[in-house]
DNA sequence: TATTTTCTTCATCTATTTTTCACAATGTAG
DNA sequence: CTACATTGTGAAAAATAGATGAAGAAAATA
């Protein structure tokens, strides 16, 4: 797990760092909005800490920016309650906010209630929207009933649009790390041809779950 | 897998080998940058660790002069966090930033990461741009579709543009490690063949694959 | 335990890819 | 320029990979 942390103060940003360091998380920082738009392009990272008073380039600013290529989660950090306020009401597309001064240990809470909530989340597009938490799978405004492997099947794929995935990476993520499974990669196969039949709901739908001859499956990334 | 260790404290470099070895690496050490330039020509390194306060010649200066000839990853080390905020910032072409005082994990750690960060990642020049992960080709903004060989085997030249592959050493890297392949080199002409017809999606393109006659094939470096 | 549902395997069919081959085209050396 | 070697190419054959239906095993439910 990769966090960004966007900070032009150097004392909290090392308490930051340090503490994310210690909870595991992989960090990399940068002390103003310059410098984070430059580093964000370079690093696969799965949070974004920002800090709404900076240099230069402020927090909002930086975190539209950021929206405009990626849904990263952005946790927003600010002095001033009013801030959170505005903030809120404005969009700009941060996934949470924390008031200064914090405890280390509340912002860490922060951070893995986000990341849970960000990684449980519904997924959708135009066509179609699957849901975690009530595990259901909606198209044309029609509930599918599929079953449990059918569906982390699908919500793994969905999950990062247009990467291929291995059979064998498949079966690790959609069964709960069962590791010992000495399943056949086939079995995969039999569970897309399952789903596929039932995804197809009505006619003039795409294609959701696309073979990559030699490699495995991916989930199309062009709707 | 070979790593450089370029590092003057001879305490902090023999940590580092000792654990980088345990951990199944060849290391070579350096201690300074002088030594580490005249080295690093003479192995095939897979990666570079690097520290920033050097005698002689400073780290970073010793990254861009690799980076003049190679594309290896390459960890910076240093114990002011300041260096590596500015560092981050000022494009010196290194790929991940450590900061001192480091447990062992937390290097090994760093080092698996970035090398599966770097093994699975985009390729690209001003034409033509590869993803491993999507398994994609881009060319003028049109993704193309090719088998897994053809892409084994664009992949394979691209990630060392303007280096001669004979038709063996493309058979064997673009195929997963079946050793036992008793293939005629002359089926890699007819992948080339037919990746250049995919290659080739609009007039005025340069030639991607270059063909070296009594050798064998070449990604276009003059990109 | 009986019943239902889901999961896995297997055999078969179909689609796609890979390889080979023969010949054309091109390059190279004398 | 000729003769030889190497590469390009189209098409057929061979090999591989994926889709599918069905059946038994396993798991969940009643």
């Amino acid at each position: 797990m990769k966090v960004l942390i966007v900070e032009d103060e150097n004392s909290i940003r090392e308490v930051e760092t340090a503490y994310l360091s210690h909870a595991g998380f992989d960090t990399v920082e940068a002390k103003d909005g310059k410098e984070a738009l430059e580093i964000f392009p370079k690093h696969k990272f799965d949070l974004v800490i920002l800090d709404i008073n900076l240099p230069e380039i402020n927090g909002i600013a930086v975190c539209k920016k950021i929206r405009e290529t990626s849904n990263v989660p952005i946790i927003m950090v600010t002095a001033r309650v009013e801030d959170i306020d505005e903030l809120v009401g404005f969009e700009c597309g941060a996934d949470d906010y924390v008031k200064k001064p914090f405890t280390p240990s509340v912002l860490i809470a922060r951070v893995k209630a986000l990341l849970k909530r960000i990684s449980g989340s519904k997924l959708e597009n135009k066509y179609i929207s699957i849901d975690p938490e009530k595990m259901t799978i909606t198209i044309a405004d029609q509930i599918l009933e599929v079953t449990t492997t059918e569906f982390n099947i699908l919500y793994t794929l969905m999950k990062s649009p247009g990467k291929v995935f291995t059979r064998y990476e498949i079966i690790d993520r959609a069964y709960d790390n069962s590791f010992d499974t000495d399943i056949l990669d086939r079995t995969v196969d039999v569970h897309v041809k399952n789903l596929r039949k039932k995804l197809n709901v009505t006619k003039d739908l795409p294609e959701f779950v696309i073979t990559v001859i030699g490699k495995g499956y991916k989930f199309n990334d062009s709707l």
